[in-house]
Parts: C-alpha cells; structure tokens; sequence
RNA sequence: CGGGGCGUAGCUCAGCCUGGCUAGAGCGCCUGGUUUGGGACCAGGAGGCCGAAGGUUCAAAUCCUUUCGCCCCGACCA
C-alpha cells in the first residue's frame, strides 16, 4: 500500500492532494490560490489540446489570441456579464513601481482601469463588431487558448484556482438557428472528448436559469460523476442568442438587405478537467492516467544484481525496445541530450507520447511504486529469468494485473492495442460507477435521504426555479446540475412543489 | 468577509503550559559500503534568523503586544 497517499475511504480531500503530490503534476505557488503545474502535469493539458484542437479544426474554427486585459468599461456593457464576475475581478490600476521612502509603490495611476480577463466575451464582442459588416462574414469561428484570472475565495488544485488555463471558442451567426446548433455541435465535441481522450463518461444537458453562465440565453453542460459522489462540470457551450451582439454592436447587413445583429455562442474547459480526469480513475496507490493522455505509456524496470546480468538485461531491453519503437528511434535516442538514467523513447510521435527506462542506481520495488504512482498505464519487468525465456513481465496500472509477453509477441501495434483495451476497461468501469450511482427519486424527502446515504446523481421530476433551487441548495447542499437532454417522455410530479412536470432533472452534490 | 486552527530542517511534527545546556525526531537529500523479482540495512554528512517586528527578562522557540502568512468550515464559483 503506498505509504505517502491517505486512503479515499478515510480522506478523500486529502487522498486528491496526495495524488497530484506523489505524481508531481502541480505545486502551490508563492501567490495564494495560484498553482504551479510541473511537467508531467502540463504534459496531460497538452495532450488535452492537442486532442481538442484537432476537433475545433475539424469543425471549421482557427485559433487566434485576444489579450489579457480587458478596459473596464467593457465589462459593464452586459448587465448580467457583470454581475456574475464583477465579485471575483483582478483589476490593474498603476502601471509602474515607484521608490519611496516605505519602499516600492504603486505609482502612475491609470484613468481606466483594466481587468485581467475572467473570460473574454467582452473584447471579443468588441473585435467582432468591427470585423462583421455583412452577412459574407459569417460565421465567424475562432477559438483560443490562454490563461484567465477569476479571484475565487477558496481554491483547489486543478479544480479551482484563481489563474487557470483554458480554450474559449467564440462564434458569431447569421441566425438563431445556426448558433444553437453551433453550441450543440461543441457540446457534442466536449462529450466526444470526455468518453474518447479522458475516459469519463459525461452527461450532456442543459442548465437550469439558476446556474447558466452570465449574459448566457442557454447554457448546455458535460456533467461527471467523481468516485466520492460529487458531480464535477467538465464543459460548457453557452448560446448567447443576442444580448453580446446587442452589448458590443455586432451588426451585419443581412441577405435581406435589413442590418441585424448577429447570434452568438461561445464555449470552454479548462484545466479543470485534469481534475475530473484525476478523481475519476486513480486509486489508494496513486495516479491513473487514461493511456491516450499519459505522457509515459510504459515503464520498463530491469533487474539485475551483476554488472554481467545488467548486460544481458540491457541487450534484452534494446530488443524489445526496437520491436516497439524502431531501431531508428533507439538509436535518435541515445543521442538525445537528457536524463542519462531514465532515457525515453518516443512510442507515439503525432502524441509525443513516451516509454521510460529506469536505470537508476534504486531497488526494484521503489521503481515500481515510482511510475506506479505516476500513473503510468504499463510496466515491462525484465530480469534474468525473463531474459532467459525470451519475456517479460507486463503490469497494468489499471488493475495491477501481471502477465508474461514473449518478445516476439511485442510490437508497436500490440502495444497500441493493449493501451486501447486500457481505454476501454477505464470507461466502462467509470460508466459502472456512474450508472450505479445514479437514483431516481419520488419525493423530497427520498432525494435528501439519497444524497445522506450516498451522494451521487438523484434523477427526478422537477419544475426548475431559482428560488426553491436556492431553498434546496441551502437545505441539502444540492443543485440542479442539469437538464438532461435524455428525458423519459412522460410526467411525473416535481419532487418539490408536487405539480406535474414533464422535465427530469439530474441534482447532486457539486464541486 | 464571518467562525475555528496553525506557523520550528525540503516534508510531517516534538519542544512552549512551568523561560536556562550546542534546538530535536522521523521521512527525504548527499557520501561510502553491503544489498536489489513490490517501498533494504549499516556508517558518516549537509541542511534552521523557531513566520516577522517590538517588548518583558541576567536569559525568549517558550511570556506579552502588534503584524504577516497559511490551512479547515461557511457565503461565491469553470
């Protein structure tokens, strides 16, 4: 059992910390609420956009940067916009340091101040007014990835800090049609994503008024469960209909010869979703990483005892080594500048995704607790007796399964396809959990006792309304965490107000 | 911003109540040796403005005042 990580059962906050600690994807930063993400951290955010990014281009949107700071008086233009951020705003007010008698000041005030974007529907709507004149410039599809600032009052790693890293897409239409379908196409490219890349399953809806993003008409949502029963929100794509358009003057000469304003959308996940990845797959004994995101995909650890059974070991190693990534590589990477005792090499090079070989001067069992920890889909065990019957040892991170593999059996595509088993046997194991801890609920009193027991989704009739949504979060810390698009087709009665209601919602303890 | 707790080695903490030897332990780190198929052992070593400032005292990690920071619980939230 892994001595560093406090068990779910007994501390499921501080199992979370341990994890992302013994695996070293982040650290605290000097400034509260901010993190550090350490490479191998970083290493799944950029696999998160590699993947995301092919499928934003895949649906016709390019990148392109806005910048950091927002005039103030943008952020005023959407009255709702506003009031939902306007609480958790950095805001830039001097623009030099001067030297005083106390030490440095800030000196030189600026006549408007400026915020550091906690999104950026505001600049955007500006740009965009100047670059749609006719309906020939629509849509309009751009995405980009950058940092935001929401100065948040209580932080956690990953799942809340006050800088986070994010993709915000922002998309203008020449119709209300077009942009709803446009925020449903993205939504559909968040779940895609979820169940494909990161192995959680996810529920798509919408959101009540109560929790729909400021200025939003609609608000859709991917929902997942976490293992201690808390819904976590993956992603959202918001219909904004007109009110950005109408803020920010983004108006178009339409077919009809009649200037109108535009539809907009606009759409993101951040790094969050290194959280949810996190607390949906690892274990008691550390991380477990979906293989299409980790960035070793295997672990080799050789045993040895002699100089002479070191020999033999690394001459067995390099065999098995060529027949997964090629003698080209093999060589490319002795050459490489890097960890002499960990060299890797490169398994996937679309994914940059590596096998690692551990050679340093430390026992078996403490390189295997190491990668073990990390999260590392698959480590190879080569020895003397493997060497001598032409094998190894193959163990899954997943569910620490042994196996022996024959070198002739080791190749590129059957590693590929032990990886794909992995993928599979982590989303259906994440759809079990999520499955059994979905309840219905009749009543009130039902969905409370529910949440008591076991957290969790209760799924239920309800009429959405922000005041008793209020009442029941105060009451059992519970929200709406979505409408789900997939409804029963019948009525029943809302668990609150007993009126007959054909919306079923799904409520649960969030994150 | 309210309620609670804590600042001593990289980490977890003891010491404080009742002031007094050179400020400690475990883990981690470095060196050497024996080891090595799931977290080894022995020996040696590095590492501290005891959060900061002021005060009381012959003497402060310890007592007093002020201050800064962090963590937990609530309101807010991708």
């Amino acid at each position: 059992m892994a001595k560093n990580i406090k068990p779910r059962s007994q501390d499921y906050a501080q199992w979370y910390l341990d994890v992302i600690k013994a695996a070293q994807l982040a650290d605290y930063s000097p400034v509260r609420g901010c993190m550090v993400i350490r490479p191998e951290g970083y290493a799944i955010w950029e696999a998160i956009q590699r993947d995301l990014d092919r499928r934003f281009k895949e649906t016709g949107h390019v990148n392109a940067y806005f910048p950091l700071l927002i005039p103030q008086s943008f952020l005023t233009k959407e009255a709702e916009h506003v009031e939902g951020f306007a609480m958790e705003c950095a805001i830039v007010t001097h623009s030099k340091l001067e030297k005083t008698a106390d030490g440095l000041k800030p000196g030189n005030p600026l006549e408007e101040p400026l915020i550091i974007r906690p999104t950026s529907e505001t600049v955007i709507g500006a740009m965009y007014s100047q670059w749609v004149q006719s309906y020939r410039d629509l849509p309009l599809l751009i995405n980009q990835w950058c940092n935001v600032m929401r100065w948040e009052m209580r932080t956690r790693l990953f799942l809340r800090t006050a800088e986070f890293l994010w993709q915000e897409g922002h998309t203008a239409h020449e119709t209300a049609e077009e942009a709803q379908e446009e925020t449903l196409r993205m939504l559909d490219v968040y779940a895609a994503f979820a169940e494909d890349t990161l192995a959680i399953p996810v529920i798509k809806g919408a959101k009540t008024d109560a929790e729909k993003f400021p200025g939003a008409v609609t608000t859709y949502c991917i929902e997942a469960l976490m293992q201690d029963g808390k819904a976590l929100q993956c992603g959202t794509s918001h219909n904004l209909g007109q009110n950005f358009a109408k803020a920010f003057d983004i108006k178009f000469l339409g077919r009809d010869q009649q200037l109108q304003y535009a539809w907009t959308t606009s759409w993101g996940v951040s790094t969050r979703l290194i959280g949810a990845t996190i607390m949906t797959h690892s274990d008691d004994e550390g991380l477990v990483l979906p293989p299409r995101v980790a960035p070793f995909v295997a672990a080799i650890v050789p045993i040895f005892k002699s100089e002479e059974e070191r020999n033999t070991v690394r001459a067995f190693i390099d065999k098995v080594l060529t027949s997964l990534v090629g003698a080209d590589e093999l060589a490319a990477a002795a050459r490489r500048f890097g960890y002499n005792e960990t060299p890797t090499y490169f398994f996937d090079s679309t994914t940059g995704q590596r096998i690692v070989v551990d050679w340093r001067d430390a026992r078996p069992g403490d390189k295997q607790y190491h990668w073990e920890q990390r999260g590392v889909p698959f480590r190879f065990e080569v020895g003397p007796r493997d060497v001598a019957n032409n094998a190894f040892v193959l163990k899954r991170r997943l569910d620490r399964s042994k196996a022996v593999v024959t070198l002739d059996q080791a190749s590129r595509e059957w590693l590929r396809q032990q990886l794909d088993e992995v993928h599979k046997a982590m989303l259906d194991k994440a759809r079990q959990f999520q499955a059994a801890e979905t309840r219905e609920a009749a009543s009130y009193d039902e969905m409370k006792k529910i949440l008591a027991e076991h957290a969790g989704f209760v799924r239920c009739f309800f009429k959405p309304d922000k005041t008793i949504e209020a009442r029941i979060k105060e009451d059992c810390k519970a929200t709406v965490r979505c409408v789900p698009f997939e409804q029963p087709g019948t009525t029943g009665k809302c668990i609150f107000t007993g009126e007959e209601s054909n919306t079923q919602v799904l409520f649960a303890q969030a994150y």
